[in-house]
DNA sequence: CCCTTATTTAGAATGATTCCAATTATTGAC
DNA sequence: GTCAATAATTGGAATCATTCTAAATAAGGG
C-alpha cells in the first residue's frame, strides 16, 4: 500500500469512528489494517495474534476494544458460524457467508436484494441481515 | 401433555435417535421437553437450569451431549445470534430469526421459499440456511 | 439375563470474552 | 503549542461457555 493511500485510509478510518463518538487510535488503524489484508474471516484470536506482528505490545482486550469499535462504526461485521470464536468480516456490502461444516472455510456470495424483503414481526426496525448457508465445500465434498 | 402424547412422542424421538444411531436416554428426553414446553431460544445454561428442576442430578456435560445428538438427529437447531452463549430452537421448520439487540428478544418468521434461492459457490453442497435479522423489536423501538 | 458399548456424572481443563485499576494517548480549548 | 478532561490501552485477573476425562451407570441386542 503506497502513503497516499494510506493516509486517505487512515483519514476515512478517523471519520468514521468520530462519527460515532471513537477516537483514531493506532491500534484501531492497526486491528482494521488486519481484518482488510486478508479477509477470511479471522477470530478476534487470529485479529490478536496478526496485529502483534506489526504492534508487539497491543493486547487482547485493545482487540476486542478495537473491533467492537469497527462495528459500532459500521465499518466491520461480527459473524457468527459455528460455536465457539466470533469472526469478522470488514466487507460491508450486503452479502452473506457460504460456511463449510466440515474444514471451516467461508465464502462470501453477494446477496440478490429480493432475498431480504420479508414481511417481519409488527413494529420490528431492521438494522443488517447476517445469512449463512450451511453445508460443504467443493474440496470437502470430493473427499468423501 | 396427557400420557397418550407422551408416549408418542417419546416413541418419535426414540427412532430419530436410533436412526442416527443414538440411544434413547431419560435425560435427551428431557432435554427435549424442556425445549418443547418454552420455545424461547433459551442458551445451553438456561436449558440445564430447565432441565434440573425435572431432573435433579442431570450434568452439563450431559445436557451438552443432549443437545448435540438433537441437533445431530434434525430434531433442534443450533442458533448463533451473538458473542457468547449458543442458543437452542426445535422448530425445525424453514423460518429465520428476528433478533433485538436491545432486549435480545427472538421472534421465529417462517421463510417464503424464494429467499433461499441465490447461487452459491461452485460444488457447494447446501445443508441448511441461518438467517437472523438483527434490529429493535417494537417495543425497544418505543422506548427511545 | 448378560454383554457390549454408549451415556452419564462431577469436576477439572480449556477457550473466549470481559472486567479492573493504573498508565498513556487523543482531543478540544486557550 | 500547552493543558485539562477523558477515552483508550495495558496486563492480568475474573468470568462465562464449552469440552474433556475417567469411573460409574444404563440401553439394547442376543
Amino acid at each position: 500500500m503506497n502513503p497516499v493511500e494510506n493516509h486517505t485510509l487512515d483519514h476515512e478510518l478517523g471519520e468514521r469512528l468520530a462519527t460515532s463518538g471513537f477516537r483514531f487510535t493506532s491500534q484501531r488503524r492497526c486491528v482494521y489494517d488486519v481484518l482488510l489484508q486478508k479477509r477470511d474471516h479471522p477470530t478476534a484470536e487470529e485479529v490478536f495474534q496478526r496485529a502483534k506482528r506489526q504492534m508487539p505490545d497491543i493486547s487482547h482486550a485493545t482487540v476486542y476494544n478495537c473491533l467492537d469499535a469497527l462495528v459500532a462504526c459500521g465499518l466491520v461485521r461480527q459473524v457468527q458460524l459455528e460455536r465457539g470464536a466470533t469472526r469478522y468480516c470488514p466487507n460491508m456490502e450486503e452479502h452473506c457467508h457460504y460456511y463449510c461444516d466440515e474444514c471451516g472455510a467461508v465464502f462470501d456470495v453477494a446477496l440478490p436484494p429480493e432475498a431480504t424483503s420479508m414481511p417481519g414481526p409488527k413494529g420490528f426496525k431492521i438494522d443488517h441481515y447476517e445469512i449463512a448457508v450451511h453445508g460443504f465445500c467443493a474440496d470437502c465434498v470430493k473427499k468423501k
